[in-house]
DNA sequence: TAAATAAATTGATCTATGTCAAGAAATACA
DNA sequence: TGTATTTCTTGACATAGATCAATTTATTTA
């Protein structure tokens, strides 16, 4: 881990592409970019996050990390995976939440602090916008999970999931099968025998890749959140419209 | 349900003194009274919350109901309990998602429209940081919620529970036992089993009230952040600063 | 205040998923 | 390109907590 100072100007593109800075000018991004701070992690590294230690905003440049809570017998609970440009923000935690991040990839993260945040939220109504916007869409993904692992069971939660990044992801399993199973709160062999029921419903993983029988076998583990980017959804093909 | 369009400046004082307006004067609250809608459930009513139907934000006067949401098998996962003074925003859940409402006591909500909540957010920045506070609450008790639900077996549960209403209800169990069993995610058997054994830890409840046979059986059972609002949290009396 | 209704407890049993161990497949490395 | 290492799969078994059923206790309501 360690800062590089240089050419900022670089970040700026980046920047200006995200949710987070829509509706705000490229001149007050540039304004930004001498707070911004630019740290690397390695690929196995791990943090932990208090709001003593790294309080702020980071914005994930490239890479991909977990952000993950153990308790004393060691089990591990993943809240998020993060990824090429998304946000975490560790300064809307309680004062006394601990978290610690776990990298999955060489990632490097923007950081900018509590104080330029607020500043901005302060002067910037759009800025503020944006930030609710991502705080609602935490709150969504929070609870979506919650309802995951509630109410669905192991074959339901690997199908809803494969239903997930089938539909903005193009097929393509974006993460390992033991950090998927750890994620949907699951022991890498209940997802193998998850996968296998699947499979007879004609929902595979082949080398990585999502691949339906008919195409339309991971319709019937979707709903409406995961369907709303779904180009049949609401159309009159789409099977949650047609019950 | 039905809306009571009366003198409507009652409000204001307890409008005052929600977090959500926090350092915002009195004269600016005075202008969103003719804005607000007043309304008024029942007992066991249940409503469908979509952002079709009911957008917008919802504080709750008096009365207490719960966010709910049931899988075609039936199983009920509790969000979140709701009680005075708090704030629902669905105008922040995603266009698609579906909860319903059930209220546990007679309640009165007080309405404000979406675009009333983000003219607000827009012209005042106290307001955009009192909306960004509560939306981070959230977050931290989804966090949170998902942790126990994970990470804690039914006896932890509990306890993390009553440790949890022990100190900001001065040992008052605010909901009833099955409520209670279905927030913490399992059954009222399951949770009767758990209060036999904290009982042999010296935890008890006696007619709603959590005795505790030394004072501080419960304190292995708090966190950080439930223990950030008790008395003796940090000191060298607290268990969680001494191991 | 009694009867009716709802909530909580207890015991017996069932089941989904975890754990452990061994082998197969895939990936990394040299 | 083959060997080493990690990841995944499969089977046998264990277990926490669910389900079902029968009381007991508490709360309404008449």
């Amino acid at each position: 881990m360690n800062a590089i100072p240089n050419n900022k100007l670089q970040y700026l593109k980046f920047l200006s592409e995200l949710a987070l800075f829509n509706d705000i000018q490229d001149q007050e991004i540039e304004l930004l970019l001498p707070l911004i701070k630019v740290i690397n992690y390695q690929k196995k590294e791990v943090i932990f996050i208090n709001v003593d230690k790294r309080p702020g905003l980071y914005i994930t440049l490239v890479g991909q990390f977990k952000l993950i809570k153990v308790n004393e017998r060691g089990d591990e609970m993943i809240i998020r995976v993060v990824s090429d440009g998304e946000v975490i923000s560790s300064m809307h935690f309680s004062q006394y939440y601990e978290a610690s991040a776990e990298f999955i990839k060489d990632t490097t993260l923007i950081h900018l602090s509590e104080d330029t945040v607020n500043q901005l939220v302060k002067d910037n109504s759009s800025f503020a916008k944006n930030i609710i916007n991502m705080l609602a869409e935490n709150i969504q993904s929070l609870m979506m999970t919650a309802e995951v692992w509630r109410l669905k069971n192991t074959k339901e939660r690997l199908g809803w999931f494969l239903a997930s990044v089938n539909n903005n992801n193009l097929g393509k399993l974006p993460i390992s099968k033991s950090l998927l199973a750890s994620y949907l709160g699951m022991t890498p062999e209940s997802l193998s025998r998850a996968l296998k029921k699947l499979s007879s419903e004609g929902i595979e993983i082949e080398n990585n890749n999502i691949v339906q029988r008919t195409g339309n076998e991971l319709c019937s583990y979707c709903d409406k959140v995961i369907g709303s980017n779904c180009n049949v959804f609401g159309s009159h093909e789409c099977p949650l419209f047609n019950q």
